[in-house]
DNA sequence: GCTATGAGTTAACATATGTTAACTCAATTT
DNA sequence: AAATTGAGTTAACATATGTTAACTCATAGC
């Protein structure tokens, strides 16, 4: 159940088997089921999740009322809204389930307490979020300077798993294009 | 010199002056001239620069030989090139000034020092980049449901002290469009 | 004082992507 | 088995933004 929690840490920071037992004890597992939501919007976002197994999205809505993939979050991935999360505001973007799915739930109390008890985990959070940043601005460069096609050649290469794992019109909408549009660029470079 | 630093770690993380004058002993002061380059591409991006006073630019240039600027610094600010700095890999931004400029500026291994021996710091850095992570979401958010002047409109009044500093064009390549693009959409909103 | 340079504007035309709608096909439901 | 649903494709047409090029204007250098 932890198993891959106490992996995912290690790669930052060292825990004892002590230390971890005392971490995991913040977490508490959820299942959720195919198209079930962890978060809809206008709820305050209370907990951060760690991705045990299955497939999750977080995406928001414009104001077309078109949905918007900002993240996608398979195994040994974090997902929230983080901003409602932070904030105390309430979420502006949804979470649920691309596939029956198994989290580990850190409520935002619980988390200040382990980074207050815990500097390790503290050195733990700054690490991750600093890998995120990482990878949201490098999606930045490729939206302002990419094409569609390349930002969707660079997503395959990226992201192999969730390549085989998404829907083609899921991945259309995180890459900010229509459904229609990737179906003519994938018959395009098919031509190629 | 540092009053500004001061007041902005004091943000986040309680600081006493004893700890403070710790902290700034880390920092080095730079001036950099209108034009002059804090960091070029293919270099290893050796520090993080807090904002004194100016203005600074982060881009980067596509595979057409296009600028796109990821990110601007005016004071108060954090500057650096992420990527490289974390990861030791060679830059691909550029840093350059858009004003002359004070920066102070932080060592990689200054900063693990500081990291190491000041939780305080660690905690401030954790906290200061969960807000950067926030903001550079939100930009996602908007280069995926959001229009040229949607983007505009909403630069205006989100950084309306960077809409009077920096030109148009710096603007535009910021939005991820052409300035001629923006140029139009100026002359469109103009006549609403 | 003249010239060169850079920012901004405008307009004609080009192109990537969006929109609408019709169709296929496989999977699920009845 | 028939009907329904959702993902994916295709094509005609629409639109936002890019491209090229010419022009104005203010500023900085010579």
């Amino acid at each position: 159940m932890f198993s891959l929690l106490h992996a995912h840490i290690e790669k930052r920071v060292h825990l004892t088997d002590e230390d971890f037992n005392i971490v995991a004890k913040y977490f508490v597992p959820k299942t959720i089921k195919k198209h079930q939501f962890l978060l809809n919007e206008g709820i305050v976002c209370k907990h951060i999740g760690f991705v045990n197994s299955g497939c999750l999205r977080e995406y928001t809505i414009d104001s077309k009322g078109i949905e918007h993939i900002v993240q996608f979050a398979i195994e040994d991935w974090w997902v929230s809204d983080l901003h409602s999360f932070l904030s105390g505001l309430p979420a502006t973007n949804n979470i649920d389930a691309l596939q029956d799915s198994e989290v580990l739930l850190l409520e935002k109390s619980a988390r200040e307490e382990l980074l207050d008890n815990c500097p390790k985990m503290e050195r733990f959070f700054r690490l991750l979020i600093e890998a995120n940043q990482i990878a949201t601005r490098e999606r930045i460069t490729d939206s302002l300077g990419a094409s569609a096609e390349e930002r969707y050649l660079k997503f395959i290469k990226t992201y192999p798993k969730l390549f085989e794992l998404v829907p083609q019109n899921q991945i259309a909408s995180y890459l900010g294009i229509t459904p229609q549009s990737l179906s003519r660029i994938r018959k395009e470079l098919s031509n190629k």
